[in-house]
DNA sequence: ACAGAAAATGGTAGCGCTGCCAAAATACCG
DNA sequence: CGGTATTTTGGCAGCGCTACCATTTTCTGT
């Protein structure tokens, strides 16, 4: 079937007059006389070299011994031939697969590709390929893509927070393998758990707000049922005002994900609510961008008539007009020692990295 | 192998009082009396359910005919025993696999990850898992990047771009599997190609800037030799200020990533190399958004002294207090068609979206 | 109730590779 | 130079599953 296509795709090419010059140029035949690297096998390239298809195995995979001059001519042989490996086949045969699952709720903020591009890097240098899955904030389609996932036997998986459904964690403790949930360390984990405190973060963002003396303070934030980390944040946030005697002057929550827009209109909308704030607290830096960029339309006086201060030290937050008062998280930091962790064969742990808190001009 | 690491990995559980409590709920036990689902293959489920293994095949992929009462006494013991299919195995078995490579040069960029959303969300749907490639701008690391993906036998390859290493061109050719150039059109094209022409989205940006009135128009761009579509871009723009009888008059080029801080840095360098710039045309929208920041900290009246034009149309560029000018760019809807064509076997096309020029309050 | 069609089922041969083991080739030692 | 250690090599049995085919069972219609 492999081969079908191949074949049918050059002889569709030729009627595309747009690509034949190129295609003319560099053809297949760079690849292999044959036509095609798939569908050349491990046997192909032994019986080629004239070596037993075991000898011809371990000089591709560089293992255990053999002659140099076997080496060069089945190195030879498969480069003629345009062999590609089959790790499908390779690793049904041998034990543990290269392949690790990502799980992340979402593309759309920053931060989760960032914790992906951590992951991603330290896993292609250790030879790994990264398997993706977005759950859209959905624990319900968090466990099908757990189950999914699980199905192509990976090494291990990196899934973002600490909450699944009953099934989920029971798959999760199953599977045999390494599980490091990501980003929280606010409860209980499966197997490794790389992260930093939620609460902490809030606890820590309302300790400073408190200190610059800032005492009418608001939040803005998006759809907490969803986002369980800015829920925590917030719980946090929330019980260390109490604590100091304070609480939130008023709140709006979008039933959004967050983004700029839902911060600008949430500000504008608790500006109307509330009287006389004099500090807001968002659920994070999109959407504190988002009030800011407000304040800037309003000519509203930052910091003075009112304190912004947000959540993840994004670059746009560090390099506005006035740098946004916020918690740098260790996003990519996480994602590389998430990934550090797959191939430990140690005791389940939780590795806790530091946040930062950035004193910005918006406080 | 597997076994042995589940089994460790719940003996040094008990060690961890931490998580004691929630392990104790909600231990192994609930996926399998036998401890881990993994290890569990289709014959035991077969025989669990005395049924051959070829019917419990079927029955768990919904595939050929089976008898309702088999049917629930398949199901049940797969859910029994916890059953997770191997699809490794299944992937060898059959002929094509159902993983997808998708390629892209960075994850820095959100441009990608919304290239990456729109893909995997398709993709997932018809039941694909994609496994992700960052080639870090490097033709060199795409090629053994592409190498290594192919060596997965993916159903199909998304690549961002069109160029490749002769080798990588070659591997793609010989892969035998659809392959999917995305977000360029100015080129020729391996298999499909799904994207808009960046060289046309210069050209219209400078088509803007000259029809407002623009005559002293400066480029701030990033590392050019890297993000060849921002070339395209930059060449389309610069021959249409050419045939218009213009020329840039000044140009500031980043050897970092395209970023806000190389953005803002980059128009302050210019305002200092250059006279009397009356509009500036940045690299994208990262890059835009950092000379509007340096605008509004300088307190540079835009678009009265300086004109700003963007490219990529994000969500901070449309919201800032003046909405940026600039070209939205499909790319959520690019990784969307990319991905329904995984599965065509029409021939070798070039699908064109359209961008979108945003007449903001920038120009 | 019986032939013929249709549905349901089980056996088995691989998919391409690796791991194991035994055999062959080569090296080393006194 | 014989004999043992060592390196190098090839054969082959699976890994877990699916596709194919043969067989059995269940349904039709008359």
């Amino acid at each position: 079937m492999a081969d079908k296509d191949a074949s049918s795709m050059r002889d569709d090419a030729i009627h595309d007059d747009a690509l034949a010059g190129r295609r003319a140029s560099a053809g297949p035949h760079l690849v292999s006389p044959a036509g095609s690297g798939a569908g050349v096998t491990l046997t192909d390239v032994a019986r080629e070299a004239g070596v037993g298809e075991s000898t011809a195995s371990r000089v591709l995979r560089s293992h255990g011994s053999f002659s140099s001059k076997t080496r060069a001519s089945v190195l030879e042989a498969a480069a003629r031939l345009g062999y590609v490996p089959n790790r499908i086949a390779g690793t049904l045969a041998s034990t543990g697969s290269k392949l690790v699952g990502i799980i992340v709720p979402s593309l759309a903020n920053i931060v989760f590709p960032d914790l992906l591009r951590g992951a991603d890097s330290v896993l292609g240098k250790a030879g790994f390929q990264s398997v993706i899955g977005v759950t859209d904030y959905d624990l319900v389609g968090e466990e099908a893509l757990i189950a999914s996932l699980l199905s192509w036997r990976p090494a291990g998986l990196l899934v973002a927070g600490l909450e699944h459904t009953p099934r989920a964690d029971a798959m999760l403790r199953g599977a045999g393998i390494r599980i490091i949930e990501m980003l929280d360390t606010d409860g209980a984990g499966i197997d490794m758990v790389v992260g930093f405190s939620n609460r902490e973060a809030g606890r820590a963002s309302a300790r400073h707000l408190i200190t610059r003396g800032y005492r009418r303070i608001g939040y803005v934030g998006h759809d907490l049922a969803l986002d369980l980390r800015a829920a925590k944040r917030f719980e946090g946030f929330r019980s260390t005002l109490a604590e100091a005697g304070l609480q939130v002057a008023g709140q709006v929550i979008a039933s959004a994900p967050s983004s700029i827009e839902a911060g600008r209109d949430g500000l504008a909308r608790i500006l109307s609510e509330t009287r006389d704030l004099d500090a807001v607290y968002f659920s994070n830096d999109d959407m504190a961008i988002g009030g800011y960029f407000l304040c800037l339309s309003r000519g509203i006086g930052i910091p003075g008539e009112l304190a912004l201060f947000g959540h993840n030290g994004l670059e746009v937050a560090r390099c506005a007009p006035q740098p946004l008062s916020t918690i740098r998280t260790p996003r990519v930091e996480v994602g590389e020692a998430s990934a550090r962790l797959i191939s430990s064969d140690g005791p389940p742990a939780v590795v806790t990295l530091d946040f930062e808190l950035i004193e910005g001009a918006t406080t």
